[in-house]
DNA sequence: CAGTATCCTACGTGATACTG
DNA sequence: CAGTATCACGTAGGATACTG
């Protein structure tokens, strides 16, 4: 299963860096694509905020990520877990009780998306204007048989 | 065509910012959702990469940014001049000629990616050796029903 | 509680053909 | 050259039922 998970996100964000066409930097490109095609997915993300300072269960992870599945929850953990972003912790008990928490990789994974989030905090009205622009042109546009 | 072109991807990443659950934060991570949901699909990453620094025309884009159909070159054009991100530029010539190009915003949101991407460089091997680890412990994982 | 196994559908995406 | 319009397909991902 984890071979033939490959969902089609974010992904070759990663040759945004070989730009400058060097070699050695294109192979190390194709690398962080295929990281980035891990962590870049809708899910894994919100997980990973979840998780930020905190062990959280199962049954809790399920309630928080508003909307995840339960099946894409255990899909994305499972992920996640074998990147080694998150540890997962079963407690012999019973019931069952299963932590979930973030790594150290986790932790500077979670920072380096901040990064990204914040430039949407801080450009998100740049562009609803932009949309709004752009939406009141095509409105205004004539239809061309119309000319 | 633009209002129903709602990839599922990234996105999300927003409420990563909602981890203190404050209300005002809530919203404006809603907003950052929506708009990490345009710029983290599979193609427009590689498009704002090829047009980083330079103007480019509609079909060395399309040879350029490898695999994309010309459908989805254009519909991820659509996107992010609609959300300001690049600028199109018709030339009344013939043979018609476009320009696509970074707009000042597009050039701010190639940074903050690139935080990411840089991420992914200097964590690949620790990801690496995370997934052998993981694949050798369920390779050496017996079958219950053998225990 | 914490999963796993199936079924099923929506949608992203590629291929092809046509237009201004 | 720079698109638009259709058709066809694979699969990500939701709903549901079952298990240890």
């Amino acid at each position: 299963m984890a071979s033939n998970d490959r969902p089609a996100n974010l992904a070759n964000v990663a040759e945004l860096a070989s730009v400058a066409s060097d070699p050695d930097d294109h192979r190390r490109a194709c690398k962080a694509r295929d990281i980035l095609d891990r962590i870049g997915d809708k899910w894994s993300l919100l997980v990973i905020r979840r998780l930020s300072n905190e062990t959280v269960r199962f049954t809790e992870l399920r309630r928080d990520v508003t909307g995840i599945s339960q099946r894409m929850l255990t899909a994305t953990l499972r992920g996640l877990e074998r990147d080694g972003i998150v540890s997962r912790t079963v407690h012999p008990v019973v019931p069952p009780r299963v932590d979930y928490a973030l790594t150290e990789l986790g932790q500077t994974l979670l920072a380096s998306v901040c990064t990204l989030v914040s430039w949407s905090y801080d450009h998100s009205d740049q562009i609803d204007e932009a949309r709004s622009a752009y939406d009141q042109r095509q409105a205004d546009k004539p239809r061309v048989s119309e000319l």
